[in-house]
DNA sequence: GTCCACATACCGACCGGTCGGTGTCCAAAG
DNA sequence: CTTTGGACACCGACCGGTCGGTATGTGGAC
């Protein structure tokens, strides 16, 4: 039998059949975004998997493990996407405007990392979560180097301090899983515009 | 002996001898903010608060109604807020920013209560989560009426929807948790102006 | 044979919730 | 004043069930 014998482990061949350790991180997932990191059973993730408890544990350490590596997959993604849009050679407004829209459209596009994100971060054990901060940390600095670039050139209110107003934007971005409905009216890249126009004209200098 | 006798049973007679209710909500909410609702043993709340299971078990009717307590108790106290700020007879944008400051700085006193919102929130029963949100509700669309009557005016700007701000403004809000530390150079109220500031220059009409 | 990629059976820890008691207080009966 | 009874506020041992993780088996490729 095993008609699809001769395959490299880590490929997909088929639907399916797609790398184990894929379908783990996908199915797991769905599951954390929906039930929560804790209320999700190992059981339940190898079997929405279709596969079994020892082929999880032989491709991960642990459970935290999955919730490390789906994190670390996002934190890489929009790290990369903001770098580069930040260091294109457009004026210094609508570099921030793209930045603050994609990372709005990203995080729509993947609501579930994103919940996850939201809820889940402080049940990884203390040594992954500081690499995952760390990485975070990194991520909101070069954004937030693009506000301090505007407002030493005057284009943005000085004022207010920039990482508090980095802070409240990815408040609001962080935010999005917890009233964003697809059936809304609007769509992503809608969302992702407004949230840019109100963090520019929020940093317009006061009294203009 | 039993010095102290007779007390009504719900009322505090000392220190350590504040009511058993109020004692196990104030140790269940440090612990649920820490590690989380589901990684917080009945166990290690009836300890923290001196007491045992038959205790809680006595005046709550589940773990779930802990939480449900806690939040129930937030959500009174900050509809209450809002509604007298809001229907106070001061011009709209001092209003609005007093009710946006307000909130930024009744959520960082109550850190706890803010993060365990965050995160435990989707972990109530699915009753008890429809009377909170229900809640919630109630609270957004106050809020919301503030900018829409400056909408009307003519103060505020039209081109953005009133309940996109408030999902922006409010995610901010709820994040708050995630970041602030008391050891910070900045405190409560002046997050809170700058949050307030933030959130009325956004509301500027365009190209004013 | 032996290595890899899983499968299966199982373990010990722990957890939310229960339930039969127990001590204390108060009010009415005697 | 004493007794009685029962409501109330707890106590804490215990239970059924679940969970993360592990140890061992197995079957095909080479």
């Amino acid at each position: 039998m095993t008609r699809a014998s001769t395959r490299k482990p880590g490929e997909a061949t088929g639907d399916d059949q797609a790398a184990v350790p894929r379908r783990l991180l996908e199915h797991a997932t769905k599951l954390f975004a929906k039930k929560g990191f804790d209320r999700t059973s190992v059981q339940e993730i190898v079997e929405a998997a279709g596969v079994t408890k020892g082929a999880m544990y032989h491709y991960f350490g642990s459970k935290d493990d999955l919730l490390y590596e789906i994190y670390a997959r996002v934190l890489r993604e929009q790290t990369r996407q903001l770098e580069s849009v930040a260091s294109s050679d457009a004026p210094l407004r609508e570099r921030l405007a793209a930045a603050a829209s994609d990372v709005v459209v990203s995080s729509i596009d993947n609501l579930d990392d994103n919940t996850i994100f939201l809820q889940s971060m402080h049940q990884l054990s203390p040594d992954k979560q500081k690499a995952v901060r760390a990485e975070r940390r990194k991520y909101h600095e070069r954004f937030r180097g693009l506000i301090e670039e505007g407002q030493r050139s005057g284009e943005f209110r000085t004022d207010k301090p920039a990482d508090v107003v980095v802070d409240f934007f990815f408040g609001s971005v962080h935010h999005l899983g917890s009233w964003y409905r697809r059936s809304g009216s609007l769509t992503a890249r809608q969302i992702g515009d407004h949230y840019a126009d109100l963090l520019l004209d929020a940093l317009r200098p006061p009294v203009a």
